[in-house]
DNA sequence: ATATATACGGAACAAAGTGTTTGTTATTGC
DNA sequence: GCAATAACAAACACTTTGTTCCGTATATAT
């Protein structure tokens, strides 16, 4: 990739980052992200078709992040290996946690729906194999309310932060959701 | 209220549910109403500052509708005086399925954030008062998971729709959640 | 029935945003 | 160094927004 278009493509991330944190998605203009990243109209639309797509973008960049097992201190590790899906959900927390700075404001913003939902895409590939439930329950119903609630968890954690561990937020999500084996 | 007025009124709330039918909230356009109802420019911003204090507005003639516990054949009337708050949230689920065809569209759609905000603000006072949590949970936190799960439930319910009755969406709801007592 | 009030309609307006095009300049990778 | 290409500026037609002005139609009160 072109060194100009890397440096175009992060001043965009960047702009649209910023911008997040002062007004909600759906008041962003293209204008006013090629405003903030100081950048020609043309050089914008070369980059991404939409705003939605920018933000799709940008969501797959941190998500592919967050929800990777890969990626892990050696502390982490071998924890890792044999571990349970509690502990899974509190490490994907802990890397929320780091990206909370790029995120927040669209958990947080009241406008974030189509954030929310690439976040729930993500989720359900996560969550699929954990679902247990008792036999009069549609599954369907019990992997959305499972999804939605973590969303919601989420949200919750991030409306106000610093007060919780990831341990103390996964903890709680656990004992409010009755369709997850924590196995 | 002028009997002209009325019919303005009508006709908007009308046209606007009638496109929501067809596209999102955000995509809808205050010119789409005002095509679709056929009315003036200026008629519209005479009963409505924005979109959104439009939706608001039907909203709450809606949601008074579906929320109040007056409005009740005989029936419902007897077993309503003590009924349990399980069967209170069906009997909810009663009402919105009255309401359905003027309100699945937002439910459905991937854009009706702001309407979800306005069901949950009425949400938050019916399960208020049957907020159960065990000693470590926040309760704020107990009650974002609750009103979350319901307006989760109602959109899938909404969703695939027919095929289950209030009283089973009801007891799946109640068999998912752990913070809510059911008396 | 008539008069008064007022809601509606139509037209025009500036302002802002969208998405595209064109031609020029600057930077990059080879 | 040179060819490729990314960035830029400017202009474009188009849509939406929210406001204003005024003539017409309708409702309400007496």
């Amino acid at each position: 990739m072109d060194r100009r278009q890397r440096k175009t493509r992060n001043a965009i991330f960047t702009a649209f980052s910023a911008l997040l944190e002062r007004k909600c998605y759906s008041s962003v203009t293209v204008q006013d992200i090629i405003d903030e990243a100081d950048i020609g109209r043309s050089t914008f639309y070369s980059h991404f078709e939409t705003k939605d797509e920018l933000l799709r973008a940008m969501c797959t960049d941190i998500f592919d992040h967050v929800f990777s097992e890969d990626i892990m201190t050696e502390a982490e590790h071998d924890f890792s290996h044999n571990s349970s899906f509690r502990d899974r959900i509190t490490h994907i927390l802990y890397h929320l946690r780091e990206k909370q700075q790029s995120i927040s404001g669209l958990f947080i913003g009241e406008c974030g729906e189509v954030f929310i939902r690439y976040f729930k895409e993500y989720l359900y590939h996560v969550f699929d194999a954990h679902i247990s439930v008792s036999s009069n329950i549609p599954r369907d119903y019990a992997a959305d309310m499972a999804v939605s609630s973590f969303a919601g968890t989420v949200r919750w954690w991030m409306r106000d932060n610093g007060s919780h561990s990831p341990e103390e937020v996964s903890a709680y999500f656990f004992e409010c959701t009755g369709v997850l084996s924590q196995s």
